[in-house]
DNA sequence: GCTCCTTATGTCGAATATGACATAATATCC
DNA sequence: GGATATTATGTCATATTCGACATAAGGAGC
């Protein structure tokens, strides 16, 4: 293999070469609060669609009502592991999951 | 509105109406795990085809080259969170990092 | 074989996320 | 109005995850 030379010659500094796709730390945690915030709002939809209280699907998820909140309201306290789990164990499938994440959340106001 | 009774029938112990779609404990894990697992192979994936080493992304995640390493073996001690954030700095959208976790993983053997 | 580069694995103190609890705020009924 | 149910917010001790470091393991070229 050649990577070698290519290597060296690229990725020297920190311009690494073809697409230059690298986003910014602002860029990358605005895309990281959308991103949860539609992990939220999928929480919070599936939540109302068992016709759920925050009380009972902490209980379900082995945690509290007040977690379930902080994480319908996105707060920074909350991980995306912990919305994620929490949407599989509500029977959300890989796809679902993954398509709430792809779509803009429809709550966007602060 | 009219929720009150229903809610009262429904929901009770814990058998919820409509679908009844909840994930056990393993299954929920099992979902963890290979999402995990397309996440990590997309982490290798991006870095690869930049060329850079871990220690360069390491470098650029504010990390460090064991971490990136664990990462990209889906260890038990990194988050989804990390690996998202890792995916959007290397200039990943939000839909491409869905994309991922919704397709099964390649790497299944152990 | 040896050297150099890269990746894997184990361990640590520091940083962050967690469940739990109290309590405030917001409904929704009467 | 009050009573009751549900949700929001703040705090805290514990648990988990973090970056960092050491070092082993795997390759590539000599």
């Amino acid at each position: 293999m050649d990577n070698r030379k290519r290597k060296a010659l690229e990725a020297a500094g920190w311009k690494v070469g073809s697409a230059a796709d690298f986003l910014g730390l602002d860029e990358e945690e605005a895309a990281v609060v959308e991103l949860k915030l539609g992990l939220a709002d999928a929480v919070k939809a599936r939540r109302g669609r068992r016709r759920m209280t925050q009380e009972q699907l902490g209980r379900l998820l082995g945690s509290s009502q007040s977690r379930v909140a902080k994480m319908e309201a996105a707060d920074s306290s909350v991980s995306i592991d912990l919305m994620v789990r929490s949407l599989l164990r509500m029977g959300a499938s890989r796809k679902e999951v993954a398509s709430c994440i792809a779509e803009t959340p429809r709550r966007r106001a602060a």
